[in-house]
DNA sequence: GGTATTTTACCCCAAATGCGCGATTGATCG
DNA sequence: CGATCAATCGCGCATTTGGGGTAAAATACC
């Protein structure tokens, strides 16, 4: 049996929404019943409505789509939230997926995929344009950006960031105090760094750990 | 004009080694002339082959497909890699994604869905299996674990993430370097470390930055 | 075989850090 | 109105840290 999936829009050009909602409730299996102009409304009305999908406008006037989405989620925690937007850079699509968007559209999107879009979501996928995945799948991948570090600086490193002190790592690696000293100042030198919050701030995000 | 699409296959099983080519071959617009039972002759020979996309498999006998492409990318920035395996557990999508892979598919993707996510990911795309985009969605949601720090608080700790002192810290805020030691001594208690290093990590790993 | 680089080790010292204990002012809350 | 908590400021002290050197092995590299 097919069960139907609740859509909700918010969405403030006029003209865009009253196509997607006529669109989605012109297909059996679809039902429209609430779309919002603006992200106050959606946030105050949707925690009181069954809603299974929400298709959602990141530039609204008022406060933006990803707000809404962070404000909503936690309340919603079982309604998917696909993004549908014009918008394409790097910083709204990782912050929409942060805030708790399961999908990304780009309002390009042809009615068919639209709907294939919401149905997958609803089924536990996350539909997104191909030039998004690109984009989210990428942002995993690390340049092998050549450690300047040797082995045993590394490892000395990777206890630094544990939070232990220089006697501990010595303990663990059965080295002299002063040799950890010794590596952790070349460390220092490498990374240009001068403290251990900032070596292991560069250590997090530049690589390896 | 269409071009033809050079794809080659890692993997070890021979009926599907095989089954794969023959698509692959009796498909227009693809051409599959080299596979490889193994990582390592993929690893020898592949640098000096021309292919578009690499079809791999991560159960391969020696080392493994994801160990593969972690020295192959480096070497072929513009060929694609594709997971193709069975294995669907966080780490191996993770692992996969953060060595280079442009795709990943399940084994049981039909023949057509593999050729369209084999033209995909050359035009530039990144197909998934859907349950693996959810995953790969979800890496990003942050859970809103509510942060115990008061406002004041998480300042300070920013400024600690960069690095600086407790002097610099009182001067950027107009606060004595003292004020500064106690709210540090209470983020400390209230993240239960001990340490800068640690309040560093804890701060990047956890949540907010 | 000679030259880096890595790994090991040590010294001195000023500054920074972590910890314990206390105190005042506001704001928030029941 | 009392209680709680955040934010502010303070002191003392033992320990840790970071920066300045130096240098001998071991390893790798050419």
């Amino acid at each position: 049996m097919k069960e139907i999936i609740h859509v909700a829009i918010v969405e403030d050009d006029e003209e865009i929404r009253q196509v997607l909602a006529l669109i989605i409730r012109g297909t059996p299996g679809y039902f429209c019943k609430h779309t919002f102009v603006d992200a106050e409304s959606a946030v105050k009305e949707l925690p009181n409505l069954y809603v299974n999908v929400v298709l959602m406008d990141i530039e609204l006037p008022g406060i933006n789509g990803i707000e809404a989405i962070k404000r909503l989620k936690p309340q919603l925690p079982d309604t998917d939230f696909i993004m549908l937007t014009v918008k394409h850079d790097d910083k709204s699509i990782f912050d929409s997926l942060c805030a708790g968007a399961s999908g990304y559209l780009l309002k390009d999107t042809p009615p068919s995929d639209l709907l294939r879009s919401i149905e997958e979501v609803y089924k536990g996928g996350s539909p997104m344009s191909t030039n998004i995945a690109r984009k989210v799948i990428f942002s995993f991948h690390q340049n092998p950006s050549p450690s300047p570090l040797s082995a045993r600086e590394t490892e000395i490193l990777q206890l630094l960031c544990e939070g232990m002190n220089y006697r501990s790592i010595a303990e663990k690696l059965f080295l002299s105090s002063h040799t950890v000293r010794s590596h952790i100042k070349n460390i220092y030198k490498k990374l240009h760094v001068h403290s251990r919050a900032e070596a292991v701030k560069k250590a997090i995000n530049d690589k390896l750990l």
